[in-house]
RNA sequence: GGCGGCUUAGCCAAGUGGUAAGGCAGGAGUCUGCAAAACUCCCAUUCCCCGGUUCAAGUCCGGGAGCCGCCUCCA
């Protein structure tokens, strides 16, 4: 089957065909650096990561951009709060961005272009849509003219009649001649502090849109394949830079447009008054595992809401346990009887997972794939009906489907091994003596410890819980 | 008010008009000193509600209810 994504642009599915063959570029709306990043963000970064390994997975060469927006209103106001420059206000979030992103095993894009390294980039585009008649400057204030601009509204679908002039409009933009137009350049204000910069347009700085308009087209030309980012920066944001970057360039921007949908927490808008609010790093501080955040932050499709609960975090976590204990079995298994089966099930696990990801990444469908072969391959396995070559296919098809995934929990060094080892030998000791109540003891310390025991034909084995 | 999305078992969640995937939880077994891991079996006559189209509807159409969003700097 085709690879097919839903295309924003088009509201519907899509064959996916690159410009260049067997390439992507790929746009993907990335973090303000004004705090640390919070679960719904990585929502988001979980899709991009799952979309970028899945291109990878179809033999794409993959050129990602993922901008850090440095500059904006929320990034002032916090350097003049501390009274620090802004570049010492957001390095420190900056950093831990990119320490999360690890922490969940996101892969690294190609670029992280800044905003505030790119401001004369920025200002030759708007003196490019000031040429084009599609721009035009009030008192050092730069718009975009959007009745000027004949498609604006196509990726939103937006009606400009239907458009409420809100409240969010601040009273100095009433000189706009539109109150829908957008700002392209802010002239220098008291608010803005020691942040600005000279350049020909004058003394200020960027609009929040044109920074992904100028990265993305730096990075990956002025026509390239994919943009993604939240369904909450559909409108204005990226119909704003379609405006902006087509109109400044004159031809199409973007081939494919993909949104993910919002997460919830508890079946509720995250937000800080309800206390539902949360950090990647609160919630590793409630002691649950980056990897069982990963794997809930990507079980559900992207374009589904998704409902973030703890009890969905354990139930990701145990789900993840299985995935894990079937990886190290199938690598322990020796090989046995004659076989026959095993090969067919792995043949079909791949080509069904692939299936499901191609189909506008059905991960729901994929992760059946995978379940229904760690059955299948385990009962082989206990029928003692599992060679060695077909232990080595499917533990290849495993490793295929974990270069998507990532959900392999890597042994982490225990740093307590020879206390660990000491209480399992006691156990097993005791065990011997037939003194089943000194071991049970000692096992339930261990499970405390977060060590669990599996007494199997080939003497005791022990691991940590994921 | 305008626009968009969603509603499937206790929870999470697939589902191309042809008779309800998968995960977690739960129940019964096999294995085990007991566990763990693993396997086997069971667990939605029914898909928010009401109409309609059809030989056939979770899927299509109409109406209603509820939930989550966007409507000018939120992923």
């Amino acid at each position: 089957m085709a690879l097919q994504f839903f295309n924003t642009l088009a509201n519907k599915k899509e064959d996916f065909v690159p410009i260049k063959e067997g390439e992507v570029r790929l746009y993907t709306c990335g973090p303000t650096v004004y705090n640390h990043a919070h679960i719904g963000n990585f929502r988001a970064y979980i899709f991009e990561d799952l979309l970028r390994r899945h291109l990878k997975f179809k033999g794409y060469k993959v050129e990602q951009v993922m901008n850090l927006t440095d500059i904006d209103d929320k990034t002032i106001k916090g350097c003049k709060a501390q009274g620090v420059s802004l570049d010492e206000y957001t390095r420190p979030f900056k950093d831990a961005f990119f320490e999360d992103i690890d922490t969940l095993k996101i892969e690294r894009a190609e670029h992280y272009p800044e905003a505030t390294t790119h401001i004369p980039e920025m200002v030759e585009i708007i003196k490019k849509l000031v040429a084009n008649g599609l721009a035009y400057e009030i008192k050092g204030n730069y718009y975009f003219k959007i009745d000027a601009f004949p498609t604006y509204g196509k990726l939103a679908r937006i009606d400009l009649a239907g458009l409420k002039a809100g409240a969010r409009i601040a009273t100095d933009e009433y000189e706009k001649e539109s109150v829908s137009d957008f700002a392209l350049w802010k002239a220098w204000s008291e608010e803005d502090g020691t942040v600005f910069w000279e350049t020909e347009l004058g003394k200020g700085r960027p609009g929040w849109h044109l920074e992904c308009s100028a990265m993305s087209m730096k990075y990956l030309g002025q026509h390239f394949d994919m943009h993604t980012g939240g369904i909450d920066n559909k409108f204005p944001h990226h119909e704003n830079e379609i405006a902006q970057s087509e109109g400044a360039s004159g031809e199409k921007f973007v081939n494919y447009w993909m949104h993910c949908a919002h997460l919830i927490v508890e079946g509720k808008k995250m937000s800080k008054s309800v206390g539902n609010f949360f950090t990647l790093r609160e919630i590793l501080e409630k002691g649950y595992s980056a990897s069982a955040i990963r794997y809930l932050l990507l079980a559900t499709q992207y374009r589904m809401s998704l409902n973030f609960t703890f009890d969905g975090l354990d139930a990701a976590a145990k789900s993840l346990q299985r995935l894990n204990d079937f990886w190290r079995n199938l690598e322990e298994f020796a090989g046995a009887g004659e076989g026959g089966e095993a090969n067919a099930v792995s043949e079909k696990a791949a080509r069904e997972f692939e299936k499901g990801l191609d189909d506008d990444l059905n991960i729901s469908y994929a992760l059946a794939a995978v379940f229904d072969f760690i059955r299948e391959i385990n009962r082989l396995r206990s029928e003692n009906n599992l060679t060695a070559d077909e232990r080595d296919t499917a533990l290849d098809v495993l490793k295929r489907i974990n270069s998507v995934l990532d959900f392999k929990v890597e042994e982490a060094a225990v740093e307590n091994e020879s206390e660990i080892e000491d209480l399992v030998q006691k156990r097993a000791d005791a065990k011997k003596n037939r003194d089943f109540a000194t071991a049970d003891s000692i096992r339930d310390q261990l499970t405390a410890m977060g060590i669990v025991l599996e007494d199997t034909p080939q003497g005791v084995k022990w691991r940590k819980k994921v």
